[in-house]
DNA sequence: CGTGACATTGACTAGTATCAACCAAAGTGG
DNA sequence: CCACTTTGGTTGATACTAGTCAATGTCACG
């Protein structure tokens, strides 16, 4: 969504006034949740969120803990994950400006969350949105979609940690990742020579697509050898072939 | 949900009359999406609602076909799956009485779906069902938890698959399965001794569970040397050390 | 009783993890 | 301003889990 990125380059200045301003000038306002709503909504809802800032690598959701808030990320990258009580741990997404948090919860979060870098938030009590519901249906009808698209993700992630070689895992990553950072032409594969920043380090690539740092840097060495990709730098490649990723990524013989 | 198989037990038989008399008497009435609507809300659906039988192993969803139904399963279970072009599958859930399907949908199916045995289906325009929403944002307000849910399972379901190994995998899979079949005690751990039916194939383990059918067999032939079940038919185990299964499965030491 | 599908078990292999060394970039402090 | 440390990344040697290939066993069904 190339609209997407215009409006938040354009949207830069967060207002500095009272919540209501906060929303409406809100840079994730085109894009998450708030999507759905007018205007007049906006500020409605704006009395019940509150702006906080998280600093870098504070993990500001814990597993089990009660879920009292809802989020919506206005400025900044986090990373969502599980972990298992030896430490295991594994990341099920990297949510960036207007994704929100916070959606499966029953009672408890499922999940935490730990801030990329510094990060923006817009925080919901829960109890209250579930008063705008009835105000705003069509908030409600918005997350639905947004939680069916997530699952559809989900689903896909499940079949590569399935089903997916490394090497598979790795294509499928840049690919998404590309379609993400709005670098391909309307659901189709980036324009070869594309640059692509990684935020992320090895350690969460690792995390995320359920290998190690070590065989993530390998199959990422592997495809610069094969000339699918160039990588000066740790966190940006050049998608050489994308073409040719793709067909990886989806698991082309 | 006792209660929940409770009421199964005693609307078995399934009215032949209209499609109204169909839905108030459906046995999934009380467990799937029709439970959160009022008798009227109901005989409204029905209008809507087609009853349709799919013969065992049928494909009746296919993935990246034009997602024009949605389904509520009235009997049977369902295999919903996604596929790699050389046949790698994964199997992303077994779907039961009173689940629904078509949740993660955008145009087209993103999944397929096939009939572990013979199945009984209820099926509504997708179409239709967004005018029902109007009418009846109970229903919108009750997909919106169910797909919540589906959300946190999915999120599990990925731990698993990126970082647990494969005795836990199994582990985990008789646990949520057993809890599933309501063998357990309110959240808790199924009693020992436990009776557990396994109504899918081993194939169908392996690719719920990122495996082959040789390490699904192994781990369980595994479990069984070391007591924690017990395995005289192949679609039967006991649950002998219920809690010790239980902490394997969450990947305590 | 024979057939075929499914399951188990064993021998061997391969892909990824583990362990370890090395390297580069970014701080940090004298 | 430059050694020193820290953090993150790459690469190599080796180990191990799970996959592959193959033989055998079991059960349902005609």
């Amino acid at each position: 969504m190339p609209e997407a990125a215009l409006r938040r380059s354009v949207a830069i200045n967060v207002a500095h006034g009272n919540a209501a301003a906060h929303c409406a000038d809100c840079e994730a306002r085109h894009i998450g949740m708030c999507d759905a709503l007018t205007d007049d909504e906006i500020s409605f809802l704006a009395r019940t969120a509150q702006r906080t800032t998280v600093a870098a690598g504070k993990v500001f959701i814990e597993e089990q803990e009660p879920a009292a808030y809802f989020y919506n990320i206005s400025a900044g990258n986090v990373r969502v994950f599980k972990s298992l009580p030896d430490g295991r741990r594994h990341i099920t997404g990297f949510m960036g400006v207007g994704q929100f948090l916070g959606l499966d919860v029953a009672g408890s979060y499922a999940f935490s969350a730990e801030a990329m870098g510094e990060v923006q938030l817009c925080r919901f009590h829960r109890k209250a949105l579930h008063e705008v519901f009835g105000e705003f249906p069509a908030l409600e009808r918005r997350l639905l979609n947004i939680a069916t698209h997530e699952l559809t993700v989900a689903h896909d992630q499940m079949l590569l940690l399935g089903r997916k070689t490394a090497q598979e895992r790795v294509a499928s990553f840049l690919m998404t990742w590309a379609e993400r950072n709005e670098h391909c032409p309307a659901g189709g594969v980036p324009k070869p020579g594309q640059k692509l920043p990684l935020p992320m380090t090895r350690i969460d690539l690792a995390d995320y697509l359920g290998l190690t740092i070590e065989t993530v840097s390998r199959s990422l060495s592997a495809m610069k050898r094969d000339g699918l990709i160039a990588l000066d730098h740790a966190h940006e490649v050049l998608l050489l072939k994308p073409q040719r990723l793709a067909d990886i990524a989806a698991g082309e013989a």
